[in-house]
DNA sequence: ATGAAAGCGCTAACAG
DNA sequence: CTGTTAGCGCTTTCAT
């Protein structure tokens, strides 16, 4: 049927009696090349069905065109989100993506951080699992100036960029909109206090409490993992409190949403006894009753950004040291949940 | 700090006064070397941070050890399932994945397959979106004998492999279930019935009730898009036939949610007024009260599968004819809004 | 505006 | 068991 016989610029060359070098520059469109040469080499390199080899282009350059995305686990929603931002800004770029997961393993990440570095990945992008380690596996690329760009990461390394959201923000906004919508006496739901970006949230819950001069108390934060048992039972916790909350801001919308279930099921309404807030702005917010006042993580923007970033960097416009630190924009979205006044 | 000279194999042939060719065999790990050279090779190679280079190696063999992944859309959950199966079994036989995203663009699409040509991937494997498309532009890989997996599409081509699930089955199973529990009047709610696989579920559903000397009424069938008005909607002209059904097998989990409440807030029990049945196996399922009845898709092993016939084929194991479609097995997962019996 | 020639790093006959 | 040699397909000086 067809030749099986790759056509190279060589073959290109003889039909139209010129050298390789010519129809290389053509088919780059380099200007020094006359327009009807380009448009007879054009022509030919159709007709003979040639494409480009990607390989030798790359030994040539020493580049690849291709990112690396390296992510813990693949499996939440946010990643869909994350990775079709990446791939959207990086294939525009004309870069490939290639993704690998380490599924929480950190064995397997430094076999994939060693995989993307020996495909000679121009840049990477990850995503580490929220505990804090180290940066040890990706000295490699720092080393060889290969650019990386940390998501959603509080880590600080020279030589990387992070993209994150303002955390503090998020936990300030929360409390002020309950605060706003009259509840006095806050509680707070996170699956742990010591990762920075729980931290951070909590940080901002309490300082919209001490604008607001409310006493915020310790012992109205309950840390309970986000699984349906942990949250049935933080929301136990929440009732048996005495007085009991007039609003609650959770840090995830499941957790969220098991919660209100089951307040509603010992008959504490939400939102008229308790407001809730939660976080992520998952798809289950908008399909329970009440529906749920969350704030929104903007998945598919940080991939964007974050491709954004390595993009530049590697084409060499904004230095390294000119944004080490990217911060989006997060956004409250009020819903049933937590609306007690009209 | 770091040299930022790249070490080639004849940097390490000089060091250890051998040939590049010696070198080479003894990172490969090729029999006929002595044991000692090799080890004296491997150390130098890791003392002087050697790298090999895969461009280098892929110009020379002809091949990427890279598989392309072309979705038509990155945003569900299930897509996550699948990459995670296809980088599995990938990235353990030493492939990299690359995807690519055409956001249901059929321009993107083609553009897509061409960079992945380009690029040589070694194979493909796609999701198409589920109205039949035509496959031209795969024709440029099956030209090639570049071998392409396709998921959960009915397609038949020369040359191409599919990887699917049973739908006439699943449908069976939905509505057999259903008429165990008691029902005897089923309806279905599916958003269309004109692609193959909604077909296919429709018939298995018609088959079970064939089976059972049940009637089965066109009428009891509603065609409603998968969106929250669309299956409220749909869950009114349940309510609304006239007897109301006892059974209904909805063809997405998301949707049946929906109903469920719909039918609950319009004081009809579930199950015990109608049973109901989803498809997916999605989050939500065991989330909502009752919890939902469903089929379960098995993305990962979907994925895992694709993966695994296509390095097959890649490594020359099992002929594209042995298997051109591999069908892969699905469950009842039986939960709450089903089970009237005790 | 075009060509000649070298070389990116690696592998695989072939030869010893 | 090891070395020699050629070449994968492309880009890029340096000439002309």
């Amino acid at each position: 049927m067809e030749s099986q016989k790759e056509i190279t610029i060589y073959d290109i060359a003889k039909k139209v009696k010129l050298s390789a070098s010519t129809v290389s520059r053509a088919l780059q469109d380099h200007p020094a090349i006359n327009k009807k040469t380009k448009k007879k080499i054009f022509d030919v390199a159709e007709q003979m069905g040639y494409r480009s080899n990607l390989f030798a282009r790359n030994l040539r350059q020493q580049r690849t065109m291709t990112v690396g995305v390296m992510v813990h686990e693949l499996n939440s929603s946010f990643m869909t989100s994350l990775l079709s931002g990446i791939e959207k800004v990086a294939n525009e770029a004309g870069y490939a993506v290639v993704i690998t997961d380490s599924s929480g393993d950190i064995e397997k990440e430094m076999t994939n951080a060693r995989n993307l570095f020996n495909r000679r990945v121009d840049g990477v992008i990850t995503w580490l699992s929220s505990n804090s380690k180290d940066l040890d596996h990706f000295t490699v690329f720092v080393d060889k100036s290969i650019p990386i760009v940390l998501i959603d990461s509080l880590q600080q390394h020279a030589g990387i960029t992070s993209v994150v959201i303002d955390n503090r923000m998020c936990g300030y906004m929360a409390a002020k909109h309950l605060i706003e919508q009259g509840c006095r006496r806050l509680a707070h739901i996170t699956s742990s206090l010591k990762t920075p970006v729980n931290a951070l949230r909590y940080k901002g819950f309490r300082d919209a409490l001490a604008e607001h001069k409310i006493a915020s108390k310790e012992r109205l934060v309950v840390v309970a993992p986000v699984t349906e048992e942990g949250s049935i039972e933080a929301a136990g916790k929440i009732m048996q409190m005495n007085p009991i909350p007039d609003g609650v801001f959770i840090n995830n919308d499941f957790a969220a949403a098991v919660c209100i279930r089951t307040f509603l099921e010992n008959k504490v309404k939400v939102p008229q006894d308790i407001a809730v807030v939660g976080f992520n702005n998952d798809a289950i917010g908008t399909f329970i009753r009440p529906t749920l006042t969350t704030i929104n993580y903007p998945g598919k923007e940080m991939g964007a950004a974050a491709a954004r970033t390595l993009i530049n960097q590697l084409n060499g416009v904004g230095t390294i040291e000119q944004a080490s630190n990217l911060t989006l924009r997060t956004e409250l979205i009020v819903r049933q949940s937590s609306v007690k006044k009209r």
